[in-house]
DNA sequence: GACGCCAGTTAAGCTATCTCAACACTCTTG
DNA sequence: CAAGAGTGTTGAGATAGCTTAACTGGCGTC
């Protein structure tokens, strides 16, 4: 199971993409994106962005001339397009739905926004819609589940549909309160 | 909103979270995990792991004597519990509730297991427990959203609960179908 | 006890992403 | 149109994580 090592094969990186999100950012605010204007809005030195500049433009996902202003192609529109509506999808998500503060949300959904295919983006997008409908069924649902208190809280094994074996909780719960702990930031 | 720049503070990187969960596994398969069997498990070069081992002893997350075996120490031991528990839950929340395939499912969750607060994987983990059980709003939500076709297909401005201004929608549904489409991978 | 084998290590090198310092370009202003 | 301010690029250096190639350590064999 090489499936972990595809990290590394990404359309693109983490850092690309929020260098796209920049630019289009900039250009929506702005009506222009410069390299200036991309260091500061990512917080990272113009070298930096000069040379990523140069790595985007050989993928095709931007065109930047010396000196000039930076312009996304359509490529790299829509992969900035993509990665902002996952942004948006998981963090409400997060917060409407699981109920987890907006600030862990938004952190957890930076993180993950590029590594979420769009058929699931699509998929959470599709529940989210519908739990926050009108739907008698989403209204119902929403009562009961707000008045359950916790997952697992009488667990013993073989108890919980999800965990089955053993307590998938008690492996998470222990960090949980410390808002660094994430096998990740 | 340096938000993104946080994702190369880690407390430890998708590299290190599938070494981590390698010995983890190899120590239950085998009782032991060598220098070899790590990197036959994971598919990389053995000096490659060799490297890795420095950097995971200096986090304190394994011990690891010059050609003896590899031990989780109790922080590395929990680490994997964690990522391992983050990547079931995550799964099965994808396959189960939002009914993706398992392919894509295993995938996502590979990429995103590390990544994910506890708190966001508790939430994820009491959510999908209360939509298998046989709660009777569960039973019933299941029922009426499954019957339900998708997300937005009448979409038009403010028509979403989620999308609200603009379809999130059409700019997801673009790259679906393209499997290895994903702003990474 | 010299030989060879396999496991593990070291060394050197690659790519990606970032930094800082120095240089180059552009533009505004008098 | 030339000086200075500001913007952008280059270059060198750091870190992470990998690779290959070559070396070392420990053991069993004859």
């Amino acid at each position: 199971m090489d499936l972990w090592k595809r990290f590394g094969e990404q359309e693109v990186s983490h850092s690309m993409a929020h260098y796209l999100q920049a630019v289009a950012s900039l250009k929506h605010e702005k009506g222009h994106a410069r390299v200036g204007d991309i260091a500061t809005h990512l917080g990272v030195s113009k070298s930096g962005v000069t040379s990523m500049l140069r790595s985007l433009q050989t993928r095709g996902l931007i065109s930047h001339e010396r000196y000039g202003c930076v312009e996304l192609t359509v490529s790299g529109q829509r992969l900035a397009e993509r990665t902002e509506s996952s942004r948006l999808v998981i963090t409400r998500f997060l917060t409407e739905i699981l109920g987890v503060p907006e600030a862990v949300a938004s952190e957890d959904a930076c993180m993950i926004e590029h590594l979420v295919s769009p058929a699931v983006s699509i998929e959470l997008l599709r529940l989210t819609s519908f739990m926050r409908s009108d739907h008698a069924a989403a209204r119902a649902f929403l009562l009961a589940y707000r008045a359950t208190p916790h997952s697992c809280s009488d667990h013993s094994p073989d108890a919980c549909v999800v965990c089955q074996t053993s307590c998938l909780r008690d492996s998470l719960v222990r960090d949980i309160g410390d808002t660094t702990a994430r096998t990740g930031v």
